[in-house]
DNA sequence: AGGCTTTATAGAGCGAAGCTATCAAGGAAG
DNA sequence: CTTCCTTGATAGCTTCGCTCTATAAAGCCT
């Protein structure tokens, strides 16, 4: 059984596509097509639908699937764990998060590069399931996401900061008083993210609780449209006092505290728990332990 | 990085000897020399201490270990799933079993066997740590335990019936009443497991609590050793009610129960909660959800 | 010193995986 | 209907690496 060969099965999966897949292995689209071949063979059993083009995985090649990542993965760490027993820590970590934690992720990557010289860092922003999906399919090394809204299965955790909301409006644009009460919030002409977004979800779930319900007059996908928005002076909005702590300094921006949402907004580091840990994950885990974050972030 | 070296390698850190590992592998000793070789380089470190003698493994090969080993469990259960996509499940079930339930063994393997012919099974004799230890090793599919004295972590386990004690004596040996109080235990002539075996633990544990303790004439390491002596007359004995049911029948056995030890002697499987489940372990945990034991086994 | 055990080395054979070049089958566009 | 383009399979060749047998070298034991 040849990683590489999985390696090419993985990549066809992913890409759908033969020359796709094979320009991403560095290989001609004859090889892996040869090598789809030889795996079927070795396995005696057909793994790909295919005729004149790519049609998905077949039965069997559905069953296999998670243990090729695992196969794949544990070739991959065991690379890096021969290469790391001494001496520093190397190759590329691929950190996930969350919009709302994309401030934070700063804080941790700078963090690593210090500890870590000779480390890459790839960071992406991905969904809290995207980020559940891709740790479990090894395509992440950590993730940086909510911990008590939805916690995804088979992740240990370290918790880095509590998030609040924060309201945010222009100087000079719509008032907002200094405290703010839940009942407030449904008088404001508001700017949010969109219904589905796991942000809007937790804020919604809150204010209903309370009977109330907002009515934005914008919605928007990113923390920098809403900014965009409310610098205009029109609208205010909600956002995470972590991306507030972006804004201190600007002239044109006030923010107000919201009242506390309760528990639950824990923003923390997660990896993988299934099989021995990687020295990748190993690393982050126990950075996120220590790490303080700058003033700003509400520390647990 | 060839499934087929890192095989060699753990061969080779089993049996602690190149020809040994070489002959397990079924190659000749030089291709293993030359195997380690060759993953040692494209590792770019040294994996195993050796100057004309086996040497043990370096930081570095201990460090890859557990990953190797995932490594190949990984491409195995790949072609497992493979295999048993559709269609019957083939090749070898490694089950472990403690000696106390191994009656029960009989039950579950052979009601896979009825329900997968073509399946072969090894069953083997191990103590509770070794089970936990093979299951995380990978050289275990399934091991039949306790599940309430130290459960091992990173397990599922499936309850399959709760152990309870039987005093056994010889028909015209030791006489024992019919029934049994703690107390009476410590004024018969027994013989017991050693020290140190789970068993025994818990039976010591129980009686500790209730301040007594007992001193048994002879101690064994199998029930088939003890029921031997028992069969003399001179001594009577305390084995778990499974092996009780075998004896049913026998002329020459009398048993009475034991008052109830209280919870906590549940019997059952467990599996290894890493990664994706195998094909086997996901059928042996099927089959002991519907598994329905003799009358003898006391039911949870 | 001689024999045994244990690992490493040498050289040959063979199979697998890589490449380039080309073909075959649909689908889209003229 | 023909032509072109896309997509995957095939052919032929080369290279690389795993495997074998045979043998050497280095300790250990008597």
């Amino acid at each position: 059984m040849q990683t590489r060969l999985v390696e090419y099965f993985l990549a066809l999966e992913r890409e759908g596509h033969f020359a796709r897949a094979a320009a991403l292995c560095h290989v001609s689209q004859p090889t892996l097509s040869a090598g789809i071949a030889t795996l079927e063979a070795q396995l005696g059993k057909r793994l790909i639908r295919r005729d004149r083009k790519y049609g998905g995985l077949t039965p069997e090649g559905e069953a296999i699937l998670p243990w090729a990542r695992q196969l794949v993965a544990a070739a991959e760490a065991l690379g890096q764990a021969a290469e790391t027993a001494r001496g520093p820590l190397r190759g590329e970590l691929r950190l996930g998060a969350i919009p709302a934690a994309m401030p934070a992720i700063g804080c941790l990557a700078t963090a690593m590069l210090e500890r870590y010289p000779g480390l890459n860092i790839s960071v992406r922003a991905l969904t809290s399931r995207q980020i559940e999906r891709e740790l479990a399919a090894f395509e992440l090394d950590a993730g940086l996401t909510y911990l008590d809204f939805e916690p995804p299965a088979h992740a240990l955790s370290v918790p880095l900061y509590a998030e609040r909301a924060m309201l945010v409006s222009a100087v000079g644009g719509v008032p907002i008083p200094a405290v703010i009460d839940w009942a407030d919030l449904a008088g404001l002409p508001l700017c949010l993210l969109h219904q589905g977004m796991q942000n809007r979800r937790i804020l919604d779930a809150r204010l209903a609780e309370r009977g109330l319900a907002l009515r934005p007059l914008v919605t928007a996908d990113s923390y920098v449209a809403l900014l965009g928005l409310v610098q205009q002076g029109r609208l205010c909005s909600i956002i995470p006092d972590s991306h507030a702590a972006l804004l201190d300094g600007l002239r044109w921006a006030r923010t107000a505290p919201l009242p506390d949402m309760g528990e639950g907004s824990r923003v923390g580091v997660i990896v993988s728990d299934s099989a021995p840990m990687g020295p990748l994950a190993q690393a982050v885990l126990a950075l996120a332990r220590e790490l303080r974050l700058p003033p700003g972030f509400t520390t647990i």
